[in-house]
DNA sequence: AAGAATTGCGCAATAC
DNA sequence: GGTATTGCGCAATTCT
């Protein structure tokens, strides 16, 4: 009866959490088909990012990679995210560098060289890694959100099903008197008419 | 009333992606009082700690000072910085540098000096990495599940009110007539006396 | 003592 | 153009 005040206050809570149920977005779209074609079109779009930098350090975690032998201060481009997906890709495996021979032999200068030194770079990032804070924290608000809601229907259905016992007893009970009368009703009928 | 079956398939899914209820185990001094809350949030807090690599490469990311001015080949090693949750931390705080200072003055060298090269350190990146992929996977589908057992036990819900509308109709339903044939008993038993 | 599981964080690609 | 999301790898911690 009044945990219902509670119960909604969350639930609406939980609601606000989700906007328009228009993000069906978990399911993930692209699944492994997608990744690869990322890694196609790696160096076409991306903003590079090189970092053209002059120590090449290559920032350590572009997919797997970072442990290849030595292309340090070759190649260092864009070739960004492929990496992954589907366990393994391992460093080993044959890489195809077409991508890489196609446009040009570039090495270390690239189109829009945001070069990590870039201020604007910095900036980017900074901002970025803001939001992403911000993205994180509101997603564990939600899944938080949501598992309160869970828990609070997992009670209030306990509740309704209790009371839907006591109801359908409660019938029964009725019923069963209801019976009784009638067939005394029709005893009693019978007694009279039999008395007369 | 049989989708029922369906329902229950789906929590008990739930319930296995939470195996806590069934380790009363440990201590685990940060039971948030709520059951499901403590695997997809808990914070743990900490970090920072950096490490520190023959290399210098630095990693590129050690919370948010990476891109701190230069202390490239100095410095590298374990320092823990309470970094901070707690919203924030930006890299741009002041830092403090006493826990730099205060073991000596080492530079490039380090404690364990497992370098990045090693093949070991390697062989652990890469098993963290795959621990990593399958722990979120692993959050993902929690999650994931406990959005559907909160939708599919808000349609049972639904299902158990109207079941309790009509239990509590039928009722007043029977009240009712019991209680005319109550009154029209009584008038029958005040009609059969005055006919005496 | 050691490996697996979690978790906060920053990066980069992408969705919006 | 910018922010919001998402997958990923790193490193610190925690769990087993």
């Amino acid at each position: 009866m009044m945990s219902d005040t509670r119960v909604s206050s969350v639930i609406q809570e939980w609601a606000n959490s989700y906007p328009g149920q228009a993000h069906p977005h978990t399911l993930n779209p692209n699944t492994p088909t997608n990744q690869l074609a990322q890694m196609d079109m790696a160096y076409s779009q991306s903003q590079g990012l090189v970092r053209g930098g002059s120590d090449d350090r290559m920032s350590e975690q572009m997919m797997g990679l970072s442990y290849m032998p030595y292309m340090s201060s070759c190649l260092s481009n864009t070739l960004s995210a492929g990496n992954t997906n589907h366990h393994q890709s391992n460093a080993n495996t044959q890489q195809d560098f077409s991508s890489f021979l196609l446009p040009t032999l570039r090495a270390p200068v690239n189109k829009r060289s945001i070069s990590k030194d870039s201020a604007e770079y910095r900036l980017r990032r900074e901002r970025n890694n803001v939001a992403v804070r911000k993205s994180r924290d509101k997603a564990r608000r939600r899944i938080l959100l949501t598992q309160q809601r869970a828990m609070q229907l997992q009670e209030e259905n306990q509740k309704l099903q209790m009371r839907i016992g006591q109801l359908t007893q409660e019938l029964d009970t009725l019923k069963h008197i209801m019976s009784q009368r009638h067939l005394q009703g029709a005893a009693d009928g019978a007694a009279g008419e039999s008395s007369i």
